[in-house]
DNA sequence: GAATTAAATGAACGGTCGTTTTATTCTCTG
DNA sequence: CAGAGAATAAAACGACCGTTCATTTAATTC
């Protein structure tokens, strides 16, 4: 055999990045062969190379995709108006909804960047590096105008990255809480940690349910 | 060849198990070979069955280690007293300081359950839940008394645990802050997030520092 | 309907993998 | 100082790896 009916390009090339963020995220890019990948699409492995060169490049362009992604949801996400807490609020929401969404390239993004030769790495890294600037840059505005009382801008910003992408790790959309109910829980927990100034407009408050007062 | 002079097998093993974390730290655990481990360690791929009766028995022993060193750590710095606030505050510190002196079990810990079998990764993910759940108690206990202001004690406690897990993906230790004051900042960060009140006997309080660059 | 292009096959390549087997050398015990 | 057993080397095992190649078939074009 060879050419089978009904075969197509571009939904080919589809069901390979689908399938393979599916397979790396579950065993892991090294442990993935493309012979499974084949499988998985079904299709000889051989045939994978029409579209991937090779793997690791196959790799590099689900990153490189994941990055671009998110980058562009916070783009689409962003408010106009320079408000520390606003922005903030959206940065956690915007960030929480995206990596829910896409917990597959999520996984692959945040275990497999070693798998990365050193050009490609460092692409991803810029990517990353540029998107984690914004945070600083809000966290600043806000430390800046006194909406915020922080330590240490960078360690803040790491932390937040860590709490909000550490979602993933946990979170089943099938469960006890729905995707907004946990944004809305991590938003609380964010605001918190950067000691926001209580009373903010525009911004849902906190829903107290344990113990309190204040 | 075969004994060499000096070979002594105590001291192979050890030298297998730190090589080994390192190899699989940086390179990732399917992509290190037996004989990559062999060379890293001075000895044949063959000589290291041995000491391990196969790839996955050894990387099965060095996470349990790391999870049964985690839990003696914590033992051993739980306060007395059933304090709250100073009960969180011991175990953030002891966890920052015990992660970041064993970056190396750390990372392979953090990524490469996925190369388990079903019966040891339970087993693994027992004694880490049995970790975890004495951070909840703590939070409910804080919650209870209302020395903490909590919406959820199992989304608070996975938010933490991420943030200060997340501190070895960033420090370096030769670099502009030592453990103790990122250690310092972070416990700073974990009192806001989980609300607790301003003022409390034996906490230092939060040394506030300039804004970092970007 | 022939010619061309796109898509996929199946076999094969040289290597490397984890592991086993066998043989040898060294250290320790009595 | 002889013997036992621990520690290692060296070679080999079959399986699988990523990748290439010539070929075949389906879809498209003229």
């Amino acid at each position: 055999m060879a050419r089978t009916t009904g075969s197509d390009g571009e939904r080919t090339e589809a069901a390979i990045r689908e399938a393979a963020l599916k397979l790396i995220a579950r065993h892991g890019y090294e442990a993935m062969s493309m012979r499974q990948l084949g499988e998985e699409v079904g299709v000889q492995a051989a045939a994978l190379y029409r579209y991937f060169p090779n793997k690791e490049e196959l790799l590099f362009t689900l990153l490189r995709e994941h990055m671009e992604g998110l980058i562009a949801s916070w783009d689409a996400a962003r408010p106009a108006a320079r408000d520390p807490f606003g922005s903030l609020s959206a940065f956690v929401r915007n960030h929480i909804g995206f990596h829910v969404a896409r917990r597959h390239s999520t996984h692959v993004s945040n275990l497999e960047l070693r798998s990365l030769s050193p050009a490609n790495l460092t692409a991803i890294l810029r990517m990353r590096n540029s998107y984690e600037k914004e945070l600083r840059q809000i966290l600043r505005d806000g430390a800046e105008t006194g909406a915020f009382a922080i330590d240490d801008v960078g360690l803040t910003a790491m932390a937040i990255i860590q709490m909000i992408t550490g979602v993933i790790v946990w979170f089943r959309p099938d469960e006890r809480l729905s995707v907004e109910e946990v944004a809305e829980t991590y938003h609380a927990m964010t605001m918190r940690l950067v000691g926001a100034a209580e009373i903010s407009a525009g911004a849902s408050p906190p829903a107290r349910r344990a113990t309190s007062e204040n």
